[in-house]
RNA sequence: GUGGUCGUAGUUCAAUGGUAGAGCCCCAGAUUGUGAUUCUGGUUGUUGCGGGUUCGAGUCCCGUCGAUCACCCCA
């Protein structure tokens, strides 16, 4: 090839079939995870108006968008999150459903990032909201579907651990401090950066609101300090079985303004990792969105695709779990029909034809290949069955690919015969 | 945006400054109706790109692009 060799900007991905299926066991098991638990699913734009994320942020994060001019010169962005999204619809359509609304959306974001391990310019992301009910319990059923979604990987206890945190118990603090009421997000967001600032900065930076990084930490330290929401949420889980999932830590205050209230992360164990999935309650957020057109108190959660899928892969058992739904899911075919007599040709399409009608994945040769190399393609191609077709016709064989058995059938009666074989799984064998 | 490390075949990696190689993968055959193993043969490179030093650069120097890791940030 002349010129360039094209390759996917940086922070953009090329999903071969195998990272496809990846994926998909990932958006497979959100998806089922939030059905179970009662959640609907929406979608939204990936490109929106820009000021969408201006009026929601603003500041330094217009630099991390994908930001540019369509064609009607528009100032458009390509979803950097959901959120914004979610609140433009509910704000638009909430009359239309009771309250309170379980919503989830699994969509591809953009930033305009550095890319590192955890990190890319796209991602997918898993969004889970609870719109409409103001109380704790609303903050218990969506951790409760966070930690659901870790167990359905094949995550077990001391796997990872959720960590729990509340803006109010940070707002009281700052009160009793005599912090203005004006001046409460500046000192939030040092207390978001305490372990990660110099020590001589963060001491300067604190003096202001007379206050010490020792007391910060004693207040961070003290289990006294959990709010009543918190307390709240660790009775409800505890009741629902997932008490030790769950654990107090103050120093979670997530970076952004907009969260009001129970502030969460999960982390794996050896917190080696970024967060594999954080969210909160954002209580201002609608009506800030819609200009007071809706008020509607919210929690809700992200998890994206790449931490999540880090920590499988790093997770042996967790690992294995994906492996095994990728066997099963991930095959070419479930039936690569073999061709051992070139003159069945006709038969053996007929037999493909009817086969794929009824619902069975099924594939053949397209040259004339000798047998072994058919059978060859029928392993490489994941099915469970090869059937064979040759001179016996209409007497086929069904072989079974990873036992390396075989049974006989006639055609007449295929489908039958090969659904009912599809609906049970190898068990000892009659061959 | 800042910094560290690294760029050689599709891939994993070799090559004291002296003619660019191997394994794997892929394709075909040995095997005329059975998947393995083995054997044989075959395709592929402006050594990321551009300059510089040198008789001579994959190798040394500078720039640039890309990858990766960390910082920043993390909606």
């Amino acid at each position: 090839m002349a010129g360039p060799t094209f390759q996917a900007l940086p922070g953009f991905r090329d999903f071969t079939p195998r990272e496809c299926a990846v994926r998909n066991y990932l958006f497979e098991t959100w998806r089922r995870v939030a059905r179970r638990c009662g959640y609907v699913e929406y979608e939204t734009p990936i490109l929106e108006d820009t000021n969408l994320y201006l009026k929601k942020s603003g500041g330094e994060l217009s630099a991390q968008l994908f930001r540019f001019e369509d064609q009607g010169g528009r100032d458009v962005t390509l979803r950097p999150e959901v959120t914004a999204s979610l609140a433009r619809i509910v704000a638009r359509h909430q009359r239309d459903f009771p309250k309170p609304l379980k919503w989830f959306e699994i969509g591809q974001c953009f930033r305009y990032e550095k890319p590192q391990k955890g990190r890319g310019r796209e991602f997918h992301q898993f969004n889970v909201d609870i719109l409409g009910e103001p109380g704790p319990a609303a903050d218990a059923e969506l951790i409760s579907l966070a930690i659901e979604t870790m167990l359905s990987f094949g995550f077990v206890a001391g796997d990872f651990v959720v960590r729990v945190s509340d803006r109010k118990a940070w707002i009281n603090y700052a009160n009793t401090q005599g912090i203005p009421a004006d001046r409460i997000p500046e000192f939030l967001s040092i207390v978001d950066k305490l372990e990660r600032e110099k020590p001589a900065a963060l001491e300067e930076k604190l003096a202001q609101f007379s206050l010490t990084p020792q007391a910060v930490r004693d207040f961070i330290a003290d289990p006294a300090n959990a709010s009543f929401d918190y307390l709240f949420i660790e009775e409800d889980l505890g009741a629902r079985g997932l008490g030790d999932f769950v654990e107090l830590d103050l120093s979670i205050v997530r970076g952004l303004a907009y969260y009001t209230g129970i502030v969460f992360e999960i982390f794996d164990s050896g917190k080696s990792m970024r967060a594999v999935a954080g969210g909160g309650r954002y209580d201002t957020l609608i009506s800030t969105m819609s200009d007071g057109a809706a008020d509607m108190p919210a929690t809700g959660f992200a998890m994206g695709d790449y931490v999540i899928r880090n920590l499988i892969e790093e997770t042996p058992h967790a690992a294995m779990q994906m492996e095994v739904w990728l066997q099963r899911n991930a095959a070419a075919c479930d039936v690569f029909v073999v061709i051992a007599a070139a003159e069945q040709r006709e038969n053996a399409l007929f037999l493909v034809s009817s086969l794929r009608r009824a619902g069975i994945s099924a594939d053949l040769p397209l040259g004339q290949q000798k047998l072994g190399k058919q059978l060859q393609q029928a392993e490489r191609s994941g099915a469970r069955f090869a059937l064979v077709i040759g001179a016996e016709y209409p007497l086929l064989t069904l072989k079974i690919l990873a036992s390396r058995t075989e049974e006989t059938g006639d055609a007449s009666n295929a489908i039958d015969w090969i659904s009912d074989r599809l609906r049970h799984p190898d068990g000892p064998l009659l061959a």
